[in-house]
DNA sequence: TAGTGGTCTAGACCACCAG
DNA sequence: TGGTGGTCTAGACCACTAA
């Protein structure tokens, strides 16, 4: 797979700045003497640094210079789109997956209407509860259009959808719009979760979009109270 | 105040999409042909579209065009840096903000990490709940530096601080970091909040940064459980 | 005033998609 | 194959910051 230049460049200055070897408070390189160094237009150095400054890593400003951010408060997932399995496996926590249901169905109305789909189109349903350190603490609710995705089996709901989207099916996901609500506990979450009284639970309403801008799948993810976090990067709009 | 260009065309092509001359669905003319129409190059022109991108109106697919999304389904705070005031002002609703408290203080330790200073800066503490159809739903708790902030009123604090910031005071606010979660509901939280009974609150913390990557405040924002609601738009990282 | 980042241009070549 | 968006270049002028 070929990397972009700016794509190169912006993972080296990751690289530095997680290292230490760019240290927060200090200015990088002037985009000029970047572009010397990197051996390439001062346009592909901006790109590099919009992205870094989008992600967190920096902040530009302007007649000064790009100020190296303090990268360990912005740790976690700063997008906001990954995977159960990427944030799972990155927390070094023991975790695992339990499928409770893979079931084609015909939508009923609410789902017609969070889907922008017909009664007649076809959806996967997958329900799944997560468990971290041995207690069962989310439950996932997947509604997938099938005209998308043919075949779903339950390894691969043990595993990852969002691995199997994009590595096998070659599905690229581009963006999603999330929903965030705390709402009362049905008897389907103190069936599959381990709610340990709590009365509540955080739910999360995720519309997924493909890249053709297409959407393939809604889900709902259920979450115990006191296990729940959410982490935002969130730029100012310009005016 | 002077528009940029990509600017200009950014917000042309907004309205144009809100009003509907562009219909969901549908393709924008190519960038060669914008580039034209508007008299500019096609940098410019991509420019805008990749604001257009980000912020959930289009989705450019690579060898088709742009697709003009359904902006209707994206409508509210999309970037999450939103005051308490501008929000209240376009739910239409019956909003009203009270001030608990406002002094000067010492920051204690956690207060000290937390805004990264040392004990002898002086803190602007702020406290304030917040009304909607008669019912104090939200507390708020504001801890700013006065090294950027001098004075404080009371009538400030009615109105709003985002506001007084940027307009009177000239601060740019850049960016912010935002976390999420629930926590058991304190005894502040009972009396200053019509707490309804409920056991537990959404804490929304955040820090604020101006725009030559200094902070400027810490702000904790104490929801009541069912009234709490949070949007995001998020765009799958490139890879 | 020298140096920074912000904007803009007019080209070029490429990968991808549809007919 | 022609048109699309994605990347990249080598310039230019501007607004802003700090010395």
């Amino acid at each position: 797979m070929k990397e972009n230049k700016f794509m190169a460049i912006y993972n080296n200055l990751v690289k530095n700045i997680k290292e230490g070897k760019l240290k927060a408070g200090s200015l990088l390189p002037s985009e000029h003497e970047l572009a010397e160094q990197f051996g390439t237009s001062r346009e592909t150095i901006r790109k590099s640094l919009n992205l870094l400054s989008y992600n967190g890593y920096i902040q530009k400003v302007r007649g000064k210079g790009s100020v190296v951010l303090d990268v360990s408060r912005f740790d976690f997932p700063v997008s906001g789109l990954v995977s159960f399995r990427e944030l799972a496996k990155s927390s070094g926590k023991d975790w695992r997956t339990n499928v409770h249901e893979l079931v084609l169905i015909k939508p009923d109305n609410l789902l017609k209407q969070q889907l922008k789909v017909t009664g007649k189109d076809e959806i996967w349903k997958v329900v799944r509860s997560r468990e971290i350190d041995h207690e069962k603490i989310i439950l996932d609710k997947d509604f997938i259009k099938k005209q998308f995705v043919p075949t779903i089996t339950k390894d691969i709901c043990k595993d990852s959808l969002y691995h199997y989207f994009e590595r096998e099916l070659g599905l690229v996901i581009s963006f999603a719009k999330k929903e965030i609500t705390v709402e009362e506990a049905t008897a389907e979450d103190r069936e599959y979760l381990d709610i340990n009284g709590y009365t509540h639970v955080v739910v999360v309403r995720n519309h997924v979009y493909l890249d053709n801008a297409s959407l393939l799948q809604y889900t709902e993810s259920r979450h115990r109270l006191d296990k729940f976090r959410f982490v935002d990067f969130a730029r100012r709009e310009r005016r």
